[in-house]
DNA sequence: GTCTATAGTGCGATAGAC
DNA sequence: GTCTATCGCACTATAGAC
């Protein structure tokens, strides 16, 4: 006999998801959360640092893919091919499997402006560490910090595009037809 | 004989910046601040809903600016023209003359996580209203969202640039060289 | 696992200004 | 009288300290 049931996370994670869709986040508290998965507030609060938390964990292991692509992009590549090599290797993360569980989730953040900063506040989180990757790769200061915030930007604009109910594109083909998009909008230069 | 003294508001912020940089934002009460002000807590909630706000309030004003700029740029403009009007009257909102505040206010922020994911949302606000001015100009859902989304980032980082202490340059002319900048960062399109 | 500080809310009372 | 800004008290939930 265990002490205690396995996943204790998941438990929470998938009690919360479900107390917030029923009556809502404000009206969910710890508590009821942690009762729901048959623990204690205290045990809670040992996996999420706060109540948000619960709705934003495993925020980093995403945030990875956009850093790979930038890392694995060839050689010569512009700051415009670099930020395009993030997106489409951070797009793998959300593959189909995960639309229900993204489609509950955003639903959930949408009602509630205290998770919507949660979420703005990733979003930056995001472009800050693409920022960071550019550099690496030799971009300049300003133009990495400007192509990481555009990325960012093109990346949420195409994240909820794709879980639009009447969308049924993959994240990548999404995010190719916004950046496509994008060159049409911004204006050529004489000095290209 | 006064029963109180006007301009709580103010002298609720006033408190809320000085013991904010004085001990740091954690560590400032929210009774600390009203007793600065010669005031109680429950009056501070009455003014700022909530401990933030006392940093944050008057969003609603700047954002305006912005607003009213994409309303009058000229007929036949293109939304990348759109967009640095919105900069460009949007500037106007921050004269010299708010410099040392922001700079306050800024060090506060960069100093607390809290804080900076409310001024990301504040960030996310901005493009909302640069995205409903652009349809309300006819611009196509999709690329009205992305042209405010790269506005509302060209804006983040000419601000902060704009507050940089080796930077005296007004803030329009910092845009205007991000804006240049970004087209150059932008490839051309065949369909242009 | 318990105990406590802080944030934030709800309601009622008060004391001027008008 | 009404309106508005303040205060006081009791209360809950979050979150961190012990």
């Amino acid at each position: 006999m265990v002490r205690w049931e396995p996943g204790a996370k998941e438990r929470l994670q998938g009690a919360a998801i479900a107390l917030f869709l029923e009556r809502g986040y404000e009206e969910t508290t710890v508590h009821d959360i942690a009762a729901a998965a048959g623990l204690t507030e205290r045990t809670f609060f040992r996996h999420f640092a706060d109540k948000r938390e619960v709705l934003f964990s495993g925020g980093d292991a995403y945030r990875e893919g956009f850093v790979d692509g930038v890392r694995q992009a060839p050689d010569g590549s512009t700051p415009f091919e670099l930020v395009a090599a993030a997106l489409m290797s951070g797009a793998a993360f959300f593959d189909a499997h995960r639309r229900p569980w993204s489609c509950d989730r955003q639903r959930v953040i949408d009602a509630n402006p205290a998770l919507q900063e949660r979420e703005a506040q990733k979003r930056a989180a995001l472009a800050d560490a693409i920022d960071a990757a550019l550099c690496e790769r030799g971009v300049a200061e300003v133009d990495a910090r400007l192509s990481a915030e555009v990325g960012a930007a093109v990346f949420g604009a195409a994240f909820r595009r794709w879980l639009a109910h009447d969308e049924t594109r993959p994240l990548d083909e999404i995010e190719r037809e916004l950046l496509a998009r994008l060159t049409g909008l911004v204006p050529a230069t004489a000095s290209a």
